[in-house]
DNA sequence: ATGAAAAGCTAAACCGATTTAGCATAAAAT
DNA sequence: ATTTTATGCTAAATCGGTTTAGCTTTTCAT
């Protein structure tokens, strides 16, 4: 900038105005304008974005923050994310916060010193203070796949209710009255939903709910304890004839299982899958899943965070559910 | 910062050296840092990156630029880059170049002009351009998964060619002689590596290479030429009695296509993957694949990285080509 | 011819840090 | 008693932009 206004004999206030598109509004002249855009465009002079975001308080980035890149759903949505906010002309930081509360809280911080415009968070779930502090400072955000169900922010989820409920229904349609559901303790709200979404959908079928077919296991050890809920399920007094595994990698472990109990698949016990991975539909059994839309996901959270960087203009709702739809594999028995 | 010179009656070269530890060898007196120090800890200050960035000429932040960060194998190298990147006090941007060079030549800049300390590529190998420009401006960065092979620069690949020898000489150790090879056309040097794997042990086992039995598809339309590919290897005179396949996706397509044409695997042909994607263990049959050492890669092109940025002290090896494996399961017919 | 308005530009403050050069004062050495 | 050295600190420049307020000069209306 310096040296344009330099080799130009203009000065730098000249220079950054018609390159921000304000030499008109701030009458410089067009023979000016020409000769500046002229030398930056030969020069490729591109603004530092350190020096402009200390100036006008904004970095054009985004923080990210999920539990793992690497988890299928969260990078999915991290790629529309991504192509959402480029679009915007944002740029986004990612962190993995391994769904420890703690790291979660310092990435936070670590975010907001790094003058990121705004975060989108698929929050631990377990941070009420940060969410505080954030809603009190007016910091932007946007709650992704989580909520706090007591605050008010902003939000996208999905429908983890509905979806439930649509595997139950299916289940139940094609026959079958034992149904299993292996989750994890209901830390999230999304779990939470999901096992009610299951427990609800029974009692309208007018099937009392038999808590032994319900496998919570912790969020530490569930590779561990998957054995033993399956075992339990399958056998007698359980018997399931089917199961609803409440995410991808429970879904994965869990037929691992079966087939190790030389379970049929969906012959003797049905499976949906909340959620599915690369290659589940070359699996065997093909796996019947509960598919989250990620890309809406990912979009609508740029498209609520930017609106409330920009300062609220749009008026697009703040607050979004959306409908998981059920994929009928064969798994499910159908 | 200057709030607290304020506060605490110093003034803010004080302030600064102290919370970046130069209190000492700055003979600030024991005192004046207690004092300090406290302060800034109860209102819990942490120094603006943008203004600290701009003044020292570092932003803390490495670019990581890839072809989709949905991809699987993307996303868990993204994932390793990232915690490793955080021990040593840095973020990571990422940024999806979708296969376009001329998308990753605007990351580059963009990138670039955001100050990011060092890049981590996985470019599309066709910005010749671009790498020269960053070799010129010694800037740092390193190729990841790609290699300019006739440029002097750093990189962390895997070793391609060995991935797939091991493969087919797994596949003739089973007694398989008509192996068809499918893969993407060869603007990639790991594209090429592979092929040359496959072609080279054929020779070692005095098996004349038969290039109908190599599909090269086209990196926008492999979806559609995959179901000719197969057709055309399945049945005479092709007839093959195994494929490699040289990517995952290319695997999971070529299976479907398989499973179409009524083909049994691993009985009539058998299969392995380049690489894998979720489930892959769970699918039928379960995928032997040439595993890559996702998180070597990742942390290993960090390392790298940072030493480069460091003004190379460490001494480690610049360039590194890491050992993929081979996981047996059953789509071999072993 | 004169005053007001418009056109075209610039100086300087500012964003929030880091860092260099140097100023007092106190302690030690001569 | 005077010089030297060490101690403890600060003013001010700098990084590279943005932005406010204002200064000339020209143009126009009266």
């Amino acid at each position: 900038l310096k040296d344009i206004a330099k080799n130009l004999n203009v000065s730098k206030t000249a220079v950054s105005l018609v390159l921000n598109n304000k030499g008109n509004e701030n009458k410089i002249s067009q023979d000016t304008q020409q000769k500046i855009l002229e030398y930056a465009k030969k020069h490729n002079y591109a603004a530092n974005s350190l020096a402009r975001g200390l100036s006008r308080g904004k970095s054009e980035t985004i923080g990210l923050i999920i539990p793992e890149i690497s988890d299928d759903h969260y990078a999915k949505i991290a790629g529309h994310i991504e192509r959402k906010a480029k679009g915007y002309g944002y740029v986004v930081v990612y962190a993995s916060s391994n769904r420890d509360p703690k790291n979660e809280t310092k990435l936070i911080q670590s975010m907001i010193n790094r003058q990121v415009d705004g975060l989108i968070l698929a929050s631990t779930q377990q941070n009420s203070e940060d969410i505080d502090m954030l809603l009190e400072n007016n910091y932007p955000f946007v709650l992704v796949d989580r909520v706090y169900p007591e605050k008010e922010t902003n939000y996208v989820v999905v429908d983890n209710f509905g979806g439930v409920q649509k595997a139950t229904e299916h289940l139940l349609n094609l026959g079958r009255r034992k149904i299993g559901f292996v989750t994890l303790k209901p830390g999230l709200e999304a779990m939470r939903q999901r096992l009610l979404g299951y427990q609800e959908t029974l009692k309208q079928f007018n099937i009392s709910p038999n808590n032994d077919l319900v496998k919570e296991l912790s969020n530490e050890d569930y590779k561990v304890q998957i054995k033993e809920a399956l075992e339990e399920l399958v056998r007698f007094p359980n018997s399931v004839d089917s199961i609803i595994f409440s995410t991808h990698y429970l879904t994965s472990l869990g037929l691992r299982e079966l087939r190790r109990l030389n379970i049929k698949v969906p012959h003797e016990v049905a499976i949906v899958s909340f959620d599915e991975r690369g290659a589940f539909d070359l699996v065997d059994p093909p796996i019947t899943s509960i598919m989250q839309p990620g890309s809406e996901i990912g979009e609508l959270s740029v498209d609520i965070l930017m609106d409330e960087i920009q300062g609220n203009k749009s008026g697009v709702d703040k607050t979004s559910m959306l409908e998981p739809f059920l994929i009928v594999r064969k798994s499910c028995g159908a």
